[in-house]
DNA sequence: TACAATATGTCCCATAATAGACATATTGTA
DNA sequence: TACAATATGTCTATTATGGGACATATTGTA
């Protein structure tokens, strides 16, 4: 079927979005940097680098969005990221909009 | 009540997939630049800038998602877009991916 | 003892994107 | 007759982005 599309639009989906594409993961459960980059190149199929994915995680927590814990249980510390408030209303807003997208209407 | 972030979720979404955004306006009425540059300005409360938007609009026809036909009746010609089936496959797998955003699936 | 995998971090350079100017043409209005 | 609005187009200098290297640390395995 017309699916022709679908990998280049997911891609810039992910490209341009990947801190709320993080959001959404971490919304499911607690993640760290490294299972968030194995987890997005298993579930979207494109690669992420850790070299920009680190430092995103770090201005999310800096944005007040994501908070972290870090795991000394095995190997080397996992900074473990969980969503705060202001990361849901960050995604509820996304959600809207798209919403918005699929009604046809435009944002307002 | 929480749109804090709408604004600036809008202008990423706009600015990132200008494209879709002229594929879904054209897909209501045919419109030429001059008027999506306007709309999208009154519609998402930014700033389009034509030297952006027209190469836009060419490569769009180029890709076989839009075509066009002068108009010569007002003033200086212009050039009316309509979308194509393979705009419509274009916006219609978009539409498919923030459904399944919506729904919290991980694109396949 | 290497090496692969896990885990997080910075930095640079080449390429890509963007803002804004330059360019032209028509119509209506002050 | 200017000027604003409509209408479409290109070009360049600056800025932003991205790929990939450099860096370090731990655990398990061949």
């Amino acid at each position: 079927m017309g699916e022709t599309y679908r990998k280049e639009i997911v891609r810039r989906i992910v490209k341009n979005m990947l801190d709320i594409q993080i959001l959404r993961m971490v919304q499911t459960q607690p993640l760290w940097g490294y299972k968030i980059k194995k987890k997005a190149e298993a579930d979207f199929h494109i690669k992420i680098r850790h070299g920009a994915l680190y430092p995103l995680l770090n201005s999310l927590e800096r944005k007040g969005l994501l908070t972290s814990e870090t795991e000394h249980q095995t190997g080397r510390a996992r900074k473990v990221y969980n969503i705060t408030p202001r990361g849901r209303e960050y995604l509820d807003t996304y959600y809207s909009i798209l919403k918005e997208q699929l009604e046809s209407k435009q944002p307002t």
